[in-house]
DNA sequence: ACAGCCATGTAACTTGTTACATGATTTT
DNA sequence: AAAATCATGTAACAAGTTACATGGCTGT
């Protein structure tokens, strides 16, 4: 419920029209998740249906604005207040495929984990010329930016040493079928990557 | 699309019933998600629907049987070759929730970040209780059991080292309002859990 | 004139998920 | 006999998401 929570803690701020929440969803998370117009939209008319936010007139160039209400301000605080556990998250696909992918018989596990690593590598180096452009940018970034950003950074790093642990399971669980070579190949694991 | 997958890849290894794919998920992930059966009926019924997967007839006992279908083994190998894109992963909550909290003036951001890091770590410990408990056990534990498990221990640590990055990332936005002390108190901060 | 952004909205669809009904079989 | 587990299913809903329709206003 992350945009529904996110439409309501913009409106918190100040009372806000459609096309304003999304600008000012799309610059909190830097562009890092779009959000479609359309479901600003409909997340509005669902918050209202809900009274947890209510129409609250429009000005002079015809803006319709929203409100939160006392009952959203209260679903709100307990947004902000209570941890978002682990159970109740939604699953993690990527875990799931990998566990998955180990019983395939017909499927290198090997291959899709170092395609998954190129890819979650790639995705690392973007989010690092992203920050590298945020900080040399004129204006202060935006706080709340640099946070998701630094939170997709860290989640991506884990990834990666997760992939990279996963290959190490994999050899420790199945013998190598070539005799081992006593040096093992330096292959493309992970590197670091400059932050 | 983690269930529809899931669900496709177990029928790949052979055909299953409900209830047995039921288990086989959870076992798979060692019940850390468990799976109402009754979405293991929707998600056969929607997997039949989409061509992906059939009813293949009942055994002795009135097992109701599904098999995947070509068309489902090409939409599972496209699956498992294709990287899953940050991008088009469900958005972060956690990164959402913050990065609006640290707009709103009538929040206690640290208060926020300090309960998240809590719990985030209660769920680091139930983990490694977790592992231990799979080490010791009799039968070697399943591999894709530990690998679900390693990747939801890697995700929680990803999150504390986030919540203490944001942390310094938000005293050093904010000036200190008290006379900041020479040393540092030591609060709550994380500290290593032993793995 | 035309492209493009601002702005509002609706219809339709997906997956995930739960609650419930129903009955057989097995265990205590 | 009662409780638990096995087993199949349906109805209903939430949240996310996209595609489309519609129109005003602005800059080229």
């Amino acid at each position: 419920m992350s945009v529904r929570h996110g439409v309501l803690a913009l409106l918190a701020e100040r009372p806000r029209y459609g096309y304003e929440v999304r600008t000012a969803f799309e610059t909190r998370t830097g562009g890092t998740w779009p959000l479609n117009v359309g479901q600003v939209y409909t997340t509005l008319s669902r918050l209202e249906r809900d009274l947890l936010a209510e129409a609250a007139g429009e000005d002079d160039a015809g803006h319709q604005y929203y409100a939160i209400t006392a009952a959203g301000r209260a679903e709100l605080r307990r947004w902000f207040t209570t941890p978002i556990r682990r159970e109740d998250r939604p699953r993690d696909e990527l875990a799931i495929k990998l566990a998955l992918a180990v019983a395939a018989d017909d499927l290198d596990v090997a291959e899709v984990i170092q395609t998954q690593r190129s890819d979650s590598m790639r995705a690392l180096q973007d989010y690092t010329r992203l920050k590298a452009r945020a900080g040399a940018s004129p204006e202060p970034a935006d706080l709340a930016w640099l946070l998701v950003l630094d939170a997709m950074v860290f989640q991506a790093e884990a990834e990666v040493r997760w992939l990279d642990h996963c290959e190490g399971r994999l050899l420790q669980a199945r013998p190598a079928r070539e005799p081992a070579p006593t040096a093992p190949a330096p292959t493309m694991r992970s590197r670091s990557v400059t932050r």
